[in-house]
DNA sequence: TTGTACGCGTTATCAC
DNA sequence: GTGATAACGCGTACAA
């Protein structure tokens, strides 16, 4: 009774066409409607699906684009993989997700394993790989990267416009009106990007660049990293390079018996899912995820025709929530006395 | 230059050998040291992959087990494919993930597409396909289930012992010295159960059980019910069905000028990533994501030799932190008042 | 130990 | 409009 999966011979007997026939009747071609009846008949009562390997086979696609992400846990590439699948729906075709886990040899594996599949292209998030491994591990698959980790080389790219998000997540505690800010900064690539982007701001504003501590982009990390800052003296605001790190700075100043925001205002980066229901609810720098998703994947789709949009900005946006506010003990009289920072537009 | 990808004829043809020699050495089979080492060369210097696809087509298996997930933004749900994923790597196996972003059309699309792809087998997470719907859907696929929200069929499935969690967050509430205890009550299959269990903890305790509300399983949802629930007077604690409607009823609390847990405790259930870094840290029932994970991938990879394990029950364990506590008023004198509830073990 | 030849399920190219 | 039939890239009898 288990008789294997029906194929389109099957369909084909049962329908009393052949196998070309039906072919052109699943595939939208030209066949006559006593045939195309016959065939929708026998498809339904075999029950017969399609073999997609089989077909992939023969027409040389697989319609799957690989992703290659970090980690499954992190909403912001849950997001970035929500926004890929997205586009690929679109076009009918799916996204295959393995993960890396931040080891660049997972990453090749992963590659490896994709291109084995016979992804039509390949979205790598936050990959690590430098760029003549990378080369020798995709071998002619189109590829696109989302907020690459390693060096740039010509691939296409979309990254967030770190130094704009960085910048307006300044300003808008120099107009609160705090003038000693500090930097807790990640390690990664864009965490040393974001710290750069600080220090060009607090300098841009006339102002002294506040402490900096570098850390892991984990709770963990900012936690350790706020430690060493909150015994600073002054430091009335403080601008970490993610919403994790905030989360340990939270922890470090209400163990220090530190109001937020009335003593330090705090600002993260990214806007994760629960960054508004910490308390208080975090100000942040939003990160469009699904956004830099899509535009990834229609990169990879659309590689061969322009080939000269390498690296793509997305924009950030500022969400500002409870964390942030005047600094209680102001050391200018507020808002007012920061003139000489450009207004945009 | 840009030659197609190398074929296994290609690398025969380099290494001078035949098609079936080089398969053999690609698979581990017995060859001549000699002529291994001229495929070995010849594979680095064409740089071959084996067609993993044409593979598929001939042996009948893909070395793939499809995954359908509700979504990726959920912790829970990134670590049961995680815990799938280190079954899948011991065999040297791979998962496919597609999400049905809790549509029945989509989960059926999603099975659909995975069967096309020749999965080996398919675990299916929260699904709630109708008994019937599902067996023709997978049409023979071995199949297991992770906490099925639709009616149990003869499946294979794992689901967390929600009983004993709900058991063991009652307990703990009642041994702080709570008696007049509240719910929030989710919709789904699983949140039923909880009620229910929750409603028997409270009746083995010979206690009237304390107001219930019921919502979406979101902050949103929790928090509304929460609007209902601290309207009723006497209640000291709440236990939540899930984590993010404790997050609603923290904002709620918080919104009425209730300390938590002074004035209220509350516990979640999940333990999401998160919980730990709530305001005050949330007391949960901690969810083992990945060893549900792993155990579901061992059920539909074995699922031919032992047909008799239908439902396989995972304990969850209870995590004690901040947002519990002794009431402040407590109905009766304390932990000592509690006699006769059986005590475990 | 090695090579030949067939088949996996499908699409595409022809004739008809 | 329809039907043979040759690929697609690989594994695996079977023969050598």
């Amino acid at each position: 009774m288990s008789r294997s999966r029906p194929t389109i011979h099957d369909v084909a007997r049962e329908a009393r066409a052949s196998i070309a026939t039906v072919s052109r009747a699943l595939n939208g071609g030209v066949v006559s409607a006593a045939a195309l009846a016959r065939i929708e008949t026998a498809v339904a009562r075999l029950g017969y699906r399609r073999n997609d390997v089989a077909r992939g086979l023969v027409t040389g696609r697989s319609g799957l684009v690989g992703v290659v992400v970090p980690d499954l846990m992190g909403p912001l590439y849950a997001q970035m993989a929500r926004g890929i699948e997205d586009v690929l729906d679109e076009r009918g075709m799916h996204a295959m997700l393995v993960t890396d886990h931040l080891e660049p040899a997972a990453e090749r594996r992963a590659i490896e394993l994709l291109r084995g599949r016979q992804v039509d292209g390949l979205v790598l998030i936050g990959s690590r790989l430098p760029a003549d491994a990378l080369r020798a591990a995709v071998a002619g698959t189109p590829v696109a990267h989302v907020q690459r980790d390693g060096p740039d080389d010509g691939d296409p790219q979309v990254r967030l416009d770190d130094a704009a998000g960085v910048r307006a997540a300044v300003r808008h505690l120099l107009d609160a009106g705090h003038r000693r800010i500090g930097h807790i900064a990640g390690t990664r690539r864009d965490g040393l990007e974001r710290r750069d982007a600080y220090l060009a701001a607090m300098a841009e504003a006339g102002l002294e660049p506040g402490p900096v501590e570098a850390g892991e982009f984990t709770e963990e990390g900012g936690e350790a990293a706020a430690e060493r800052l909150l015994g600073q003296r002054d430091v009335t605001a403080v601008f970490c390079a993610s919403d994790r790190m905030a989360v340990g700075l939270l922890h470090a100043a209400r163990r220090r018996g530190l109001a937020v925001p009335d003593d330090v205002s705090v600002v993260g980066f990214d806007d994760l899912t629960w960054a508004r229901y910490l308390h208080p609810p975090l100000t942040t720098v939003r990160q469009p995820g699904r956004d830099m998703g899509r535009a990834a994947a229609r990169l990879v789709l659309e590689s061969p025709f322009d080939a000269a949009v390498p690296i793509l900005r997305v924009a950030p946006t500022l969400v500002v929530r409870g964390s942030s506010g005047p600094p209680s003990d102001p050391h200018v009289t507020g808002p007012a006395a920061r003139a000489g920072a450009p207004s945009r537009r």
